[in-house]
RNA sequence: GCGCCCGUAGCUCAGCUGGAUAGAGCAACGGACUUCUAAUCCGUAGGUCGCACGUUCGAAUCGUGCCGGGCGCACCA
């Protein structure tokens, strides 16, 4: 919206003032925080100074004589010092409420695609145990970013990068070989490292009944433990989707790194980096230069048993993604992580990809609290808590507004009392109410006034003048550029309180005014109307946060 | 020791590209249901913005130094 007033504006002032191409780029477009200063304020008056050699009231007081004739204002006044403000005029606020009925699930959308494909990769587990909080947050996260960057219009690529080719594996293959070997004989060995959790004995116990004979006809251990990792992988990857799927987090790739290592693309990496001078020998092992870009040591990509590291495979993965010609790529990571961040924009930055091509966020820990005290541990499994358990104490629309609701950078309280209450202290029900209510108004205008507000239907907009309704109308209006905001600086926890903001206008509008009047049945169309592009509205931030459109509470 | 994140009302958090009386929700207290769902609405009370110094006409916001909490500093992944 802003930016096509800002686009109205400068199109019209180029038809006076030329020059306004010259500063075209630092025209600012603002939102005062006093609404009396009116709905938009520009700086162009300054900017035009000096070229045109005038004080900066001079000239805002011309240019906002050639506004003030636009439809769109209904005032274009001069504040103190040179700065303009508009006021948007009601039929422009119309306009808006008919965009929002017309277009749907479109209203505001920039077209996918018009701003090219990025890539967001997130979660990330490794296969090797159960989802738990943090992934949890994670996944929120990423999910509700994703979507907020497909509503700004970008294509958008959402991955897991599946640790599937180092030491974890291994330990996870020979934790479950051990257990399925325990299931004959309890004494059998169980390695010190290994994963001690319950569901590795699950999952033995499942290879023990299909694959049993297989498992104890190979010929060497190190065949077995291989075949158990693979299977445990494969087993706990699944349980890993159904988790994610339960909260509804989908992704579009599911990268393996043991397929870079399968397919050269490992060899492929360091060969480039080679090319570029970022690779030297000490100690039998192989350095990369990542202080070249400031990081706080060269980090050793291959060992000297001549083994990669970790590293080798991430700075592959990495290349990887540059090749496919993304945008710019997001990476969510735990806060544990961040220590590793400058090695890997290191070795980003040698491809030769813009300072900011790799953004990362780091999302903090996760706290559980429970009648005010600090939840660990299950009482279940006696482990931490994992995602699937939350998700089945508190529902999964609970569970996706509380992680998405603080910014990343922050420590989240998470308080499941607070999340179960079905009352005005779960915000959840409070916004999901709100739509929940329009439905409910809907329905009783059919019954009432045979009427079906699901239909299209006009109505005479003017009969809005209620301030609450203004309210509404203005704030819906400046909910996409909001939301491209909040895209633009990834604080997908925006979109939260940008949806209890309009529920609140919605409750306050639903106490103090009657929709469904059979005297004034032109009232009544007016205010169902705008009902409707508030429930339009409210749906499209619901779909974008993965919270289900409540039609009757 | 070095680095990253956090420290705002009793609790959970907004605000942080500096700007006028620091905002919400919950909890507390007081009101509003013969009404389209009171899972709602209205109001009252509650704050040395961790501390100190500095930059500035102006600092919760920027800088420096402390204090407190979390995390990280591998030829681990």
């Amino acid at each position: 919206m802003k930016q096509k007033i800002k686009q109205q504006i400068i199109q019209k002032l180029k038809q006076y003032i030329p020059e306004v191409s010259q500063i075209e780029d630092r025209i600012s477009l603002e939102i005062p925080k006093d609404e009396k200063l009116g709905d938009f304020s520009t700086n162009v008056a300054f900017l035009l100074a000096r070229t045109l050699k005038s004080s900066p009231v001079e000239i805002a007081k011309k240019v906002s004589e050639m506004l003030s004739g636009m439809d769109t204002f209904s005032k274009v006044e001069v504040a103190g010092g040179g700065f303009i403000n508009f006021f948007l005029s009601d039929g422009y606020y119309r306009g808006v409420l008919q965009e929002v009925i017309r277009e749907k699930d479109d209203f505001g959308r920039i077209k996918e695609g018009s701003k090219g494909k990025i890539n967001i990769e997130y979660v990330s587990a490794n296969p090797t145990g159960p989802l738990h909080l943090g992934h949890g947050r994670g996944a929120v996260i990423g999910k509700v970013l994703s979507e907020l960057y497909r509503y700004c219009g970008y294509k958008i690529e959402r991955e897991f990068y599946i640790n599937d080719a180092g030491n974890q594996i291994k330990k996870l293959g020979q934790s479950v070989y051990a257990r399925f070997r325990q299931i004959e004989e309890p004494d059998y060995h169980f390695p010190e490292d290994g994963y001690h959790g319950e569901y590795i004995k699950d999952i033995a116990k499942e290879l023990f009944l299909t694959e049993k004979e297989k498992i104890l006809s190979m010929l060497s251990e190190d065949d077995a433990v291989e075949f158990c990792a693979n299977y445990g992988k494969n087993y706990l990857l699944d349980r890993i989707k159904e988790d994610l799927r339960s909260i509804g987090v989908e992704f579009d790739i599911w990268f393996s790194e043991k397929h870079l290592y399968e397919h050269g693309k490992v060899d492929d990496a360091i060969s480039f980096l080679k090319d570029r001078g970022m690779l030297y020998e000490k100690d039998g092992a192989l350095w990369v230069r990542t202080t070249i870009y400031g990081d706080d040591k060269d980090r050793v990509i291959k060992k000297s048993d001549g083994s990669y590291t970790y590293f080798a495979g991430d700075i592959a993965y990495h290349y990887d993604k540059y090749k496919r010609g993304y945008e710019f790529v997001i990476n969510i990571w735990g806060a544990d992580h961040h220590g590793y961040f400058p090695r890997l924009k290191s070795a980003v930055m040698s491809f030769g990809v813009p300072e900011n091509w790799l953004k990362v966020m780091f999302i903090q820990l996760v706290k559980l609290f429970k009648e005010g005290q600090e939840v660990k541990m299950s009482k279940r499994s006696g482990e931490f808590i994992t995602l699937r358990e939350l998700v089945e104490e508190v529902g999964k629309d609970a569970v996706i507004y509380f992680f998405a609701s603080k910014d990343s950078d922050t420590h989240l309280n998470f308080d499941i009392d607070v999340a179960l209450q079905k009352s005005n202290e779960n915000p959840v029900f409070y916004v999901q109410y709100a739509h929940a209510r329009i439905c409910s108004v809907f329905r009783e205008a059919l019954e009432r006034l045979s009427f079906n507000p699901e239909e299209n239907f006009q109505a005479d907009l003017s009969l809005l003048n209620q301030d609450i309704e203004k309210s509404i109308v203005k704030y819906i209006s400046a909910i996409p550029d909001m939301l491209y905001d909040a895209a633009e600086k990834n604080q997908p926890n925006k979109i939260i309180s940008i949806t209890y903001e309009l529920a609140v206008r919605f409750h306050r509008y639903y106490y103090g005014y009657k929709f469904l009047d059979p005297d004034n049945l032109e009232l009544t169309y007016a205010r169902l109307y705008l009902l409707k592009a508030i429930r339009g509205v409210l749906r499209i931030l619901f779909k974008i946060m993965g919270i289900a459109p409540v039609e009757r509470m």
